[in-house]
DNA sequence: CTCCAAAACGTTATGTTATTACATCCGTTG
DNA sequence: CAACGGATGTAATAACATAACGTTTTGGAG
């Protein structure tokens, strides 16, 4: 699922949704947000599922698979790349991005090499962020 | 969570679950295999959920973060290795176990330089693998 | 401006994944 | 045998996600 490369005008929902994200020092579970954005007159999980769906398409969010939850892109131009890998602090719970393209294409050569061809990858990183490592 | 070097003697509800996942082409959900061991006396997902956990510590088997599904472990060595990588096959589901300390250790400093210290890695790349690429 | 189609939205219900809580069983060790 | 820890059985519930359906909004084409 590439990025678009454009940015449409978000709608009431996304907006709200992402609003909540960008505001969040970590990720938040879809459920959570629906939570945050009941006064808003948010109902239903769907209305925050769609915007979720919206918004990683058009590239404002990511979605952390091994945590179940979501993070505003701090990334500015992580649509360039191909991989973005995500280190997760277990302590503060704060997500890092890191992208880097040597790191992309040796992967994806060495998912080559297994016979694979990779279009589409999760990264996720569990660890502590240095902050937290000093204590 | 870093697999024993010694693995115990499974327990039954164990071996059941773990023979399910060997004898799977592809990877399986908690509750797919719950109704495969139906049969076998099992009846709520806990029975299932207590053995994979068992199983992952004893580094029999691996959880697919991405597609909440497990797999048993085709990579004889695997706990010798700070990181594996899975390749699944969006086509067939097969996956393919890829471990390279090359890559861990650059992936490692690389989330040093990012002011991150790794404890534990998930890395799922999705595409398809070369018996499916060729139709 | 009006009409149409596509997209977004609201709501209910349901499906899927995972855990909490508690009682019991079973094998080992002292 | 008694005590303990690990494994088990069962019910209930929490957490995450989507299906289905109807209505509303939005943004062109004419």
């Amino acid at each position: 699922m590439t990025p678009s490369t454009e940015t449409p005008k978000l709608t009431k929902n996304q907006t709200l949704v992402y609003k909540a994200l960008k505001s969040a020092e970590e990720p938040l579970s879809a459920y959570s947000i629906l939570d945050q954005l009941r006064d808003d007159g948010f109902r239903a999980p769907l209305q925050v599922y769609r915007a979720l769906d919206k918004l990683i398409e058009f590239g404002l969010i990511h979605r952390l698979e091994s945590i179940n939850s979501f993070v505003a892109c701090r990334h500015p131009d992580c649509g360039t790349h191909e991989m973005v890998a995500f280190a997760i602090c277990e302590s503060c719970n704060r997500v890092i991005e890191i992208t880097d393209d040597a790191m992309a294409s040796n992967l994806a050569s060495l998912a080559r090499d297994n016979g694979f061809s990779v279009s589409r990858s999760t990264i996720e990183l569990r660890g502590l962020c240095d902050a937290c490592r000093v204590h």
